[in-house]
DNA sequence: TCGTCGTATGAGCAGGCTTTCAGGTGTCCG
DNA sequence: CGGACACCTGAAAGCCTGCTCATACGACGA
């Protein structure tokens, strides 16, 4: 036991409720479908229905998880008549997303299905 | 419907597994415990007593954590004895991390509960 | 005004997740 | 060798999550 190691650590740990933030951004971008629909806006506001055929999702799972991210304030509406046209609105989303992105590209990440292939089996 | 654009923003998306493994890490990165340990790596390894205490959790759940980290390649295990150091693995992880910190720190994010809080009530 | 379209919402269900509890393995010290 | 220590693991509980189905709302066109 390292005490004086872990005090240290302890120290450069952020806050509870930021830890929390955090992770809760991050759960934002773990759903598949939300992250889809996410990327999709990179490029710029799309309304609800195109937004599903591009992520590829029903409308009605669009739309509840469009309001999961509205709740978030990760997306803002603009609308026009009956249409509701959503965009990204946080910078730090959109830049986690490039960033992640970005690895994604020029990875040389294969796909190796790590799970359940446990290392010391 | 504009099948122009969504045809444009279909063919920009990563493919399906890619987006899948992207939302695994996010996953990982997603549960506060998970998220504490992580952030108490970026200093460098730690036994997994001191890991406990210092992301506040208990060993078992520490050591659980571990190992599905340990099976996603994030983190790695050095043995010496009965003793055993984990430090963080992936370098994309570690990016992330950092650039979520560092969005934390000079944040001007409030804390402000977003959830249940929707727009337009 | 009536029907249709685009979207939003609520209930309910199936599935996954993390934690705790209890017990197990291997290592070090006397 | 026996006990203590550091860590690992399995099973069960409780919680939360995201989907589908059905329905409701506001806007547009005839």
């Amino acid at each position: 036991m390292d005490t004086e190691r872990v005090a240290q650590v302890r120290t450069a740990m952020p806050a509870g409720e930021d830890v929390a933030d955090l992770a809760e951004v991050f759960g934002l971008l773990s759903d598949p479908g939300r992250l889809r629909l996410m990327v999709a806006l990179l490029g710029g506001e799309l309304c609800v229905g195109d937004l599903a055929v591009a992520a590829g999702s029903s409308e009605s799972a669009t739309s509840h998880a469009l309001r999961i991210l509205r709740a978030h304030r990760v997306v803002s509406v603009r609308r026009s008549g009956r249409m509701a046209y959503y965009s990204l609105a946080d910078a730090h989303v959109r830049t986690l997303l490039e960033v992640a992105l970005a690895h994604v590209e020029h990875s040389v990440m294969v796909h190796q299905h790590p799970v359940g292939s446990d290392v010391r089996g």
